[in-house]
DNA sequence: ACTCAATCTGAGATTGAGTCTCAATTAAAA
DNA sequence: TTTTAATTGAGACTCAATCTCAGATTGAGT
């Protein structure tokens, strides 16, 4: 039983979810998928693995894995959510190329810090946080 | 004839596009509101002063004061896109309270600098960014 | 002022990601 | 086994945003 299953178990178990076959597919496919993803993408993967799930058991579960902690959504410019690993991965934030697309994730723990020193100077709560910049990768500049 | 008439009339003009009424209209709205707006607020907005503009021009004419840095787009959590002015205010980011939608401004000039060195470092090229926080504003914690 | 090519507009159709509905199914507890 | 509640799938639905295209408007050139 992998990290993550028992995870989620425990998540859906704590609020009266079961761990359905078509979550467990799911879950599974979430974690062997090493890039961003959107749920569309995700539904496709299933289907040709032969696991005929349904959009909208793949659209709720990946809120549900959002709300675990187990994942996270993104908007990286384009219309659709993409998602990506929580569980694993330490925190970063990202480039996006807006020349080629290419997505830059990077980490600094100095911004971190001083993003917390605003939350506590303006008596804010922060439970989340998205710092995107936009602009041109080396390759398109 | 304001400064921001005068900005979007020089970049319509350097891509040969006209200043029409609607287009006057809709920029004096826009910067007749000093709050974050959406779309189709400014259209309900604009058709409350008497003006018949449709929404595919409202909507042209948002993506038009965007490209020419007039108005800045942002996702603060909700479906819809809102809007705020550029010209004559200072950059800031944004907390947005999931309790009670509330937005608080702010900015950190050590953060941008931090940021900017993030880019450098990887040798990318910011146009712009994005800091956005989410969590819980003072009374709602 | 007139012509003409290019831009612009409005009404409504269309798109598309995401959500909802509800009947049938499945899981788990009693 | 019975009972109760959660779950699923198919497709309808929502709604912000975009697109279409015919007719209107603009402005440069004459």
């Amino acid at each position: 039983m992998t990290n993550e299953s028992l995870i989620f178990k425990k998540f859906l178990a704590r609020r009266d979810l079961r761990f359905t076959p078509e979550r467990k597919a799911i879950l599974e496919a979430v974690f062997d998928t090493h890039r961003h993803f959107d749920a569309d993408e995700m539904v496709e993967l299933l289907h040709k693995q032969g696991k005929k799930i349904s959009r909208a058991t793949v659209y709720r579960t990946l809120d549900l894995l959002v709300k675990g902690g187990l994942i996270r959504a993104m908007e990286l410019g384009e219309a659709r959510k993409v998602y990506e690993h929580i569980i694993g991965h330490k925190h970063h934030d990202h480039l996006i190329c807006t020349g080629c697309g290419r997505i830059i994730e990077f980490d600094d723990g100095l911004i971190e810090l001083l993003q917390q020193k605003v939350c506590d100077r303006l008596n804010f709560q922060a439970e989340t946080h998205s710092l995107r910049m936009f602009g041109r990768c080396e390759n398109c500049r």
